[in-house]
DNA sequence: TGTGCACCCTCCCGCGGGGGGAGGGTCAAC
DNA sequence: GTTGACCCTCCCCCCGCGGGAGGGTGCACA
């Protein structure tokens, strides 16, 4: 039962090239139905037209070979379109952060760019009441939820806007330590991964960015730019203070999110 | 005026790795502000960061980068803003084709295989009015639907849905012949590109598909699959009639498009 | 029964954009 | 002056695919 047909033949018929099935085949992701053995022709056969259709569907979205024969090897339906949700996931957050991008790179490309307004400033230490986490880039907004919902319930009243410490190592390495914290007048009592400490003081470059985050990187690059200028260095994890934020107001344009850069003045000036 | 940074200061601050800079300036990407005649030690200015971060932002959009080195010396804003544009254009439809593979992907998984309804059906000759072309793969749309304002304007009453036949080629080369047509019981007039030509009879394999066009090639799938099941051998353009179709409704879940393969009988049955 | 020709095979190399690591030079703080 | 963090170049590997060389097969037609 079934028709046979050449590599060929089947190739047209799932628009896959004859160079690709047979790669296919190497990589055990979809075996001919039958392989001469003297003269090593592949045979498919017509029930194969659909698995070779899931594979092409599969790679036009970009999931990689080895994923794709998971899935293929996968038996139980309720496992693969686990699996297949899991792409289709990786897929929707690929592309928030390019619409992110296209954001971005419009500002970026505005003909005037813009000149931010940095200030030097000295803060004293603050006591916070905050979470801490070493957490992966990707994952960060949806921590810090989490960490603010635990914030809302243990502070009755915080003493101003929450804010965010970034440890560096999270952008250069994509993994690294961070705090959500709320600005209080005294100590509150730990609640599940609240603990209340102190924000050491520091000579921050400050510089507000407007709207929303998927832009904040052009207002980082304006900053490190500034800092970079004016012979200043780094010397710690940035800090964020949601000065308007969602939680004020569901008008991204209206938000408002200080950025503090720790900085040091650096020995050779310009 | 400007700081200068090594190369392991400029990495931290644009989120680009020191390989990959390196590989940039190889590429006459980016050029650091000054390189060591001596150590060989690349040093970059403060002034470079935005440009470091447009080149993230192009490249997080899939621009590959001799097109993101086209952008960049590009001095005029107009014609760089053209240039962006150009790939967020292909942007937008790759993000067009994800969302229909993610559309077919789930009808294909879906648990029961759906049982096609096809049917061998001999057709006799008939007389269309016609627009031919030759014709790239992704032009197809819009060249249907130019194809068919010519139509309702040169045909007053058409004998029928309207159709189309796509050549072979179209597929497996991604270009080929096209016709678009109007079934009539007398001649017309050529009007602009309108030609009034004859459809050969042919034993065509028939089945329906239901709903958007984005779901189209499973069916096709499916149709390719019986056929090659029944020893049946693809004989000229596939037929596709809009039974209905976007004219009729605008509810895509109840456009109705026949497809008709062109078949014979194969000589090695099974 | 040959012969032609389209098809098929394997094997190696190229691409683009990046990462890993070896082996060695350089710069600055202590 | 040493040490350790940084920088350099060079080569190889990754993925998924295509091109081409060089050679074997299958089938139709004479």
């Amino acid at each position: 039962m079934g028709h046979v047909l050449t590599i060929g033949e089947f190739a047209q018929m799932t628009h896959l090239s004859v160079r690709t099935l047979r790669r296919y085949h190497e990589a055990g992701l979809l075996e001919p139905a039958h392989v001469d053995p003297s003269s090593g022709y592949r045979y498919y056969g017509a029930a194969q037209i659909p698995t070779a259709q899931v594979i092409f569907k599969l790679r036009e979205l970009d999931v990689p070979l080895a994923d794709v024969r998971q899935i293929l090897i996968t038996q139980d339906p309720v496992v693969r379109a686990a699996l297949v949700a899991e792409h289709l996931e990786r897929l929707e957050d690929r592309m928030a952060r390019t619409r992110a991008a296209v954001a971005s790179l419009q500002r970026l490309l505005r003909p005037e760019p813009a000149g931010l307004a940095v200030e030097l400033r000295q803060v004293p230490a603050q006591l916070v009441a905050g979470v801490e986490d070493t957490v992966a880039h990707p994952d960060v907004l949806g921590w810090y939820a989490g960490a603010m919902a635990e914030l809302d319930a243990a502070v009755r009243e915080p003493a101003g806007p929450a804010g965010g410490l970034y440890d560096n190592a999270l952008f250069s390495e994509g993994r690294g330590h961070v705090l959500a914290h709320v600005p209080i007048t005294a100590p509150v009592p730990g609640v599940g991964r609240v603990r209340s400490t102190e924000l050491p003081g520091a000579e921050l470059a400050v510089a507000v960015h407007t709207g929303t985050h998927d832009t904040i990187d052009v207002t980082y690059g304006e900053l490190g730019r500034w800092v970079a200028d004016h012979t200043l260095a780094v010397a710690g994890p940035v800090r964020e203070t949601y000065l308007v934020g969602p939680r004020d107001t569901p008008v991204a344009a209206r938000w408002r999110t200080e950025i503090g850069w720790p900085v040091f003045r650096v020995a050779g000036a310009a």
